[in-house]
DNA sequence: AAATCGTGGTC
DNA sequence: TGACCAAGATT
């Protein structure tokens, strides 16, 4: 994620002819998304990033064209209401990410006269932004030279450069490594690099069902001479559970204020959060209470609740 | 550093 | 059906 200059007498890992094989593939077979365009600005494609966050491009794609027709600059969504930004931030899950992004934007507006930062160490300082988010930022809207991993390329360098089926629970030292060596000198090159890798991952070198035969890189992949090797992590990998989980119970409140104007009584939430798959009787209270303490949830009068008015703004503990 | 945090589609 | 997965960040 350093904005890395090319290491002087940088010499990319000896994988003959990858490089050249993901670009020419990427030139043929990357998707045209709305953040990809040529007029998208920083700002367009850091929302595009955060939303990206654990969310698949299929959900994102509407919401960030109705996010950034709406709110076209840091600005405008400083000033908005955040209880209109956790509607606008509608399904796509984990609606913390829509407060750290207006978080994000009043920053950006308060010590950054209203742009996004080029440098790793102020990207990393802003709300909502990570190693992965911002290399992204720096490679996609600065096109500057950056290691950018996610689990895209994780996958992909896993399986091509390391001959694993699946990369393991938590990034590695080595793999990062592996990147770094992998990431092309010249930062215009590596941008398309690290955006064709990681189309690579999404359409073709895919988690479930890889679509091996339409693969650029069949013919140097380590997993495939391997024979496709089992995932080494199998079984040790666990799931996260969902039914009958606080996030579960927090999702249904959260759902019932949004689709409510003004204020909702305490006991209709609770009644929302009561989940079946739930003996916890106290599940419902615990999961307004942690609403609340995030900031995605106000209370207006006493048992009476609401999404969250501009004022305090977002002040997790 | 392991746990937590939504939501919906897929096989 | 249910486990798994999706351009992670935060504490």
């Amino acid at each position: 994620m350093p904005r890395l200059p090319a290491p002087p007498g940088h010499v990319p890992a000896d994988v003959p002819g990858l490089h050249a094989a993901v670009l020419s593939w990427y030139a043929e077979h990357a998707r045209d998304l709305p953040w990809r365009r040529p007029g998208t600005d920083a700002w367009g494609v850091l929302v595009s990033e955060v939303m990206l966050q654990q969310t698949p491009v299929v959900r994102v794609e509407p919401a960030w064209r109705a996010w950034t027709a709406r709110w076209p600059r840091p600005a405008d969504l400083a000033d908005a209401d955040p209880a209109e930004v956790l509607r606008a931030w509608d399904r796509l899950g984990y609606p913390r990410r829509a407060l750290r992004l207006q978080a994000c934007a009043r920053e950006l507006v308060a010590r950054h006269a209203g742009e996004v930062p080029q440098t790793t160490e102020e990207l990393l300082a802003l709300p909502g932004v990570g190693p992965y988010t911002a290399a992204a930022v720096i490679a996609f809207a600065h096109r500057g030279r950056a290691v950018v991993l996610d689990t895209n390329v994780r996958r992909v360098l896993g399986r091509v450069v390391q001959g694993v089926a699946l990369p393991a629970p938590s990034l590695t030292r080595a793999e990062h490594t592996l990147a770094a060596e992998l990431l092309p000198a010249d930062p215009e090159r590596s941008v398309r690099w690290n955006v064709g890798v990681m189309e690579l991952g999404a359409l073709v070198c895919r988690a479930r069902a890889p679509r091996c035969p339409s693969c650029p890189v069949l013919d140097r992949c380590a997993w495939t001479l391997a024979g496709r090797p089992p995932d080494e992590h199998a079984g040790r990998r666990r799931t996260q559970p969902w039914h009958g989980t606080d996030r579960q119970a927090r999702g249904r409140v959260l759902a019932e204020l949004r689709a409510t104007e003004g204020t909702v009584d305490g006991a209709r939430l609770r009644r929302a959060a009561t989940l079946s798959a739930s003996g916890d009787p106290h599940q419902p209270a615990r999961a307004l209470a942690s609403l609340l303490s995030d900031g995605l949830v106000e209370e207006h009068a006493p048992d009476r609740f609401r999404l969250p008015r501009s004022g305090e703004g977002y002040c997790p503990a």
